[in-house]
DNA sequence: ATGGTTGCCTCGCAA
């Protein structure tokens, strides 16, 4: 029965007294971590490898970086979504492990809109999508988490009007996110959890953690194979509240064994 | 209220 989270933590390395607590505390079973803002080679392995867990890291030096941590073991390895060998961002890690196929992703954030950053949102989506596309004909049941930098619904923000031409909010983004879901993947928070709300990102600035002004952007899809196993979906709001906070906080999926 | 904060490791950019 294993225990996935997804967790941006905006700098394995600052975060690293944070990460290791509630990694002990959590004690999830997969982890898809992403913002690691370091190279590979720079990821803390041997402190995270002390807590039991196997390691995949796509790294990069001051910005974005993604990381597969499991403790059970890591099999074939994807660094990178298909589609552009040009894209340098490390935004995407994939791998079997727990007897699932699990991505971790980081979706490019596309403010300002008017910049060539939206554009280039919109065509990660799309390949996103091609991907989705190929492991739905494996057959396997697989689990998409991370931070995805969409606000699915109105009832995801805590301001949507204030979010209307937002690159993370914007009608294109939000069809494109559906276009994903339409597929037949299952969107796990919200399905199982209709009309609560539940923020996983609160800027550091203008207080809006004390004040609860969050955005839900931290997901997890599922293929419909482990759609049908899923326990529970929760978010873990404790972390937010520590001194040296991520500006994200886990959201935690658990599902029953693999058939 | 056109503000405000954090991380990187530069002296601005990304979020």
């Amino acid at each position: 029965m294993p225990t996935i989270a997804t967790w941006n933590v905006n700098s394995v390395k600052a975060r690293l007294p944070n990460v290791l607590e509630w990694l002990r505390s959590a004690a999830p079973d997969i982890v898809l971590m992403q913002e690691i803002k370091c190279e590979t080679e720079a990821f803390p392995a041997l402190e995270i490898g002390d807590l039991g867990y196997n390691l995949a890291v796509l790294g990069q030096k001051s910005y974005n970086g993604v990381a597969l941590l499991s403790k059970l073991p890591i099999e074939d390895v994807q660094l990178g979504l298909p589609g552009n060998d040009g894209d340098l961002h490390a935004r995407y890690i994939e791998a079997t492990t727990g007897g699932y196929r699990v991505g971790g992703l980081y979706l490019p954030n596309g403010n300002p809109v008017a910049s060539e950053k939206y554009p280039y949102k919109l065509a990660w989506m799309d390949r996103l999508k091609a991907r989705i596309r190929d492991l739905l004909a494996t057959g396997q049941p697989f689990v998409l988490g991370g931070d995805y930098n969409v606000i699915p619904a109105p009832e995801d923000c805590y301001d949507p009007k204030a979010w209307e031409e937002d690159a993370l909010y914007r009608l294109e983004t939000r069809r494109k996110f559906r276009e994903l879901l339409h597929l037949g993947l299952t969107e796990a928070y919200r399905t199982l959890h209709p009309s609560e709300r539940a923020y996983t990102f609160w800027d550091y600035q203008a207080g809006a953690w004390p004040l609860d002004k969050g955005l839900r952007i931290d997901h997890f899809l599922l293929s419909p194979q482990a759609a049908d196993k899923v326990i529970s979906c929760t978010v873990d709001r404790e972390p937010r509240g520590r001194p040296k906070a991520s500006d994200h906080t886990p959201v935690m999926l658990t599902l029953d064994e693999a058939a």
